[in-house]
DNA sequence: TTGTTGAATCGACAGTTGTCAATATGGATG
DNA sequence: CATCCATATTGACAACTGTCGATTCAACAA
């Protein structure tokens, strides 16, 4: 089946008011499912202000030290298991505490992939 | 009520292996919820190809040029319109079709955002 | 006018998500 | 041992999300 575009090129001349293919990057299924699963653990009020936080700190934060986020405790440990799951950070419990850490080369692949995009 | 690290503080002694303070940048609830809705927009596979497209094309993509992301024609227009209520795209109809280009400014928000976070 | 085509909206459905109370786990301490 | 504390897990619930078929709307063509 021809797509809609096809379809058009065919039977319309090619004007400046055509409906004519630009140029543009096409992001393979995989790459964008893998992009968008990144961008998905980080799309919550949140565990955005958790991994800020975690993030911008030298080395490593103990749960105890997260900023209050205004939910509950089990809900924080919930949004800090769907960071751990997305690869964004990992855990290490060490006596009383839990120790949560930012996994480094994560954020610079999203940084660098939104960077691609934005000078046009 | 005492959070849990100012108890921690108030009862421990401030060793190495106690739950101390870290430095770290705290977000704002209200750009959290800001940011988060930016990143919800862009956090599915089908929006983020349709979006890399769109920001990397030169001026405006017509609907009909899009790459074929999987989906029915509904599904498009869904998560077309999702882009449009985040504020990252802006829509124009002329005459059969109907023209997609980025919001310029958002995209750059993001990139500082992730880049604020990189190096420390 | 009628018919055709591109795109948006509607309605419904299954799957996912954020939240919390209750409970469990793991470690320290008495 | 028993107890306390910090964190994780479970179970349940409402809200949201992605998807599609059917329909509607807008613009053009005959």
């Amino acid at each position: 089946m021809a797509t809609t575009r096809e379809r058009a090129r065919l039977v319309l001349p090619l004007t400046d008011e055509s409906c004519v293919p630009t140029q543009g990057r096409d992001l393979a299924a995989p790459e964008a499912a893998d992009l968008a699963a990144l961008l998905k653990a980080l799309a919550d009020p949140v565990r955005l202000r958790l991994f800020v936080r975690l993030a911008t700190s030298s080395g490593e934060v103990c749960v105890c030290d997260f900023p209050d986020v205004g939910v509950a405790q089990p809900t924080v440990s919930h949004h800090l298991k769907r960071l751990r799951d997305a690869g964004l950070v990992v855990s290490e419990r060490r006596g009383t505490w839990v120790y949560y850490r930012p996994v480094s080369g994560v954020l610079e692949r999203l940084e660098a992939f939104i960077a691609g995009l934005a000078p046009g």
